[in-house]
DNA sequence: GCCAACGTTGGC
DNA sequence: GCCAACGTTGGC
């Protein structure tokens, strides 16, 4: 079992959002980077835990906890021309993007970016190097430990 | 809105 | 296969 991280603009798709669909469950779609799709890929299992962490908002920060109910699969909205996902080199029998679905575990206080960086222990989180742009990240067992006693703090 | 970082594209 | 140009991301 793996620790994830996955980011979103709110905007888009927010933990609240998730947390109205049916099951609280949603297809993580419209991942169009190959590092983040070929995690997805090789790396997701089911039952795998993730944080959910808001992007490109006032206050960025993780806001909740997902688990991977549902292993890769083809994304949908590459096929579909009305989606901005839309990819024209895609096909049915040649799909290039995949996605997860993910289920929300809990929504949690909101751990914002300036508090993770605030902790040492937390220093080597790809998420607050600069420049990161990668929307799928790996953390590793002691972050996610370390993470979830401050959501409970 | 700025700007650094970095992935992708395309000409050669 | 190199690399400059370009586009996107995302914190501030």
């Amino acid at each position: 079992m793996k620790y994830w991280l996955m980011k979103s603009e709110p905007d888009a798709f927010s933990v609240d959002d998730l947390a109205a669909r049916p099951k609280k469950t949603e297809p993580w779609d419209g991942i169009r980077n190959y590092q983040a799709r070929n995690f997805m890929r090789d790396d997701m299992k089911r039952g795998d835990l993730v944080f959910f962490y808001h992007s490109s908002c006032p206050q960025p920060g993780i806001a909740g906890i997902m688990k991977i109910s549902k292993t890769a699969y083809p994304d949908e909205t590459q096929f579909d021309e009305s989606s901005k996902y839309y990819d024209p080199k895609a096909t049915r029998a040649n799909p290039r993007w995949l996605n997860v679905d993910v289920t929300l575990v809990k929504k949690t206080r909101l751990i914002g970016i300036q508090e993770l960086r605030s902790h040492p222990q937390l220093a080597s989180m790809q998420i607050l190097r600069r420049g990161n742009r990668l929307s799928i990240t790996p953390i590793s067992e002691a972050e996610w430990q370390f993470i979830v006693s401050l959501i409970d703090a």
